[in-house]
DNA sequence: GATGCCCACCATGGTCCGGT
DNA sequence: ACCGGACCATGGTGGGCATC
């Protein structure tokens, strides 16, 4: 079997880039069939010049994510702070799934909402994130309800859920790693019937949400929309630049052949007869 | 036809291992 | 440290069947 080759450090971070936004999280969380959520990813990362494909970057991912799970638990145990060159950028999503999950809302994950909801004790470090990867700062000035990701590919500004602090602010004790801690997963989830009042809290928080993630789905597309633009633009002038100079080129080698042409018909001329 | 149960299949995530 | 491959447990999915 050939052996694939190995992720640059450029495209990792794409990667990460691409698997962190919110859309994608609540995509990955809401569902357990990832497939097709992996392949919008690997289609993101074709357009972006990188091809892989969605299993590559499944896997790619889940390597990413036992690498972090191991280092700190390693840390934990030996009192360390030894970090991998993604943990940050990882911390910041992962630790903040772990804050909210099961809080991302869609009609189909509102069992496990619930679930989180009544049972809503599993915090984990927020970890700081300074980072040259992926930078996540808070927006505290108005709205402190988002966190602000820049990406090295466009900078997004992605929604947290309400009442949540960022990473970075939050005071929250450490909590090791997730082993094999049963997700909670759709549909296998039952019962919890009686709770109605939480369901109608959860189904506005939903509505909330879902509004938060249109307007940030409109500011990206808008913000991607842009920078297409400006690209066809400069391609453009470049194009427009490449032809005039293509005719200059042009203009000039006619009119050198013109002149010769015209200093051979004169020498070539038949002598007027004396 | 609708519903519920059972079961085989398979996707997924976690883990381990060996190679680079 | 980072990588890919293999294995395993879990649980979602869909088809078949029985019952109403």
């Amino acid at each position: 079997m050939e052996k694939t080759k190995p992720w640059h450090n450029k495209e990792t971070k794409t990667l990460i880039g691409i698997w962190s936004e919110d859309e994608v999280q609540r995509e990955l969380e809401s569902t357990v069939r990832n497939q097709k959520v992996f392949q919008k990813i690997s289609q993101r990362m074709w357009e972006l010049g990188y091809n892989r494909s969605p299993d590559r970057c499944r896997v790619k991912i889940k390597k990413l994510k036992q690498d972090y799970r191991r280092l700190k638990e390693y840390n934990k145990r030996n009192g360390t702070n030894r970090k991998t060159k993604w943990h940050d950028a990882l911390d910041a999503v992962l630790g903040r799934r772990a804050e909210h999950v099961g809080r991302s809302v869609t009609a189909e994950s509102s069992t496990s909402l619930l679930e989180s909801v009544m049972s809503c004790n599993g915090v984990e470090d927020g970890g700081d994130s300074d980072d040259d990867v992926l930078s996540v700062s808070i927006d505290n000035a108005d709205d402190r309800s988002r966190t602000r990701i820049s990406s090295p590919i466009l900078p997004v500004t992605l929604p947290l859920s309400p009442g949540l602090s960022s990473p970075a602010s939050s005071n929250i004790t450490a909590e090791e790693p997730r082993p094999t801690v049963p997700r909670v997963r759709g549909k296998r989830r039952r019962g919890h019937s009686n709770h109605i009042d939480a369901m109608r809290e959860i189904f506005l928080m939903a509505e909330e949400r879902e509004d938060r993630r249109q307007r940030v789905q409109q500011e990206f597309e808008e913000r991607r929309l842009q920078v297409l633009q400006e690209l066809e633009h400069s391609a453009g002038i470049r194009e427009a630049e490449l032809i005039n100079t293509l005719a200059q080129f042009n203009q000039g080698l006619l009119s050198v052949m013109g002149q010769l042409v015209s200093v051979m018909a004169s020498n070539h001329s038949p002598q007027p007869p004396p």
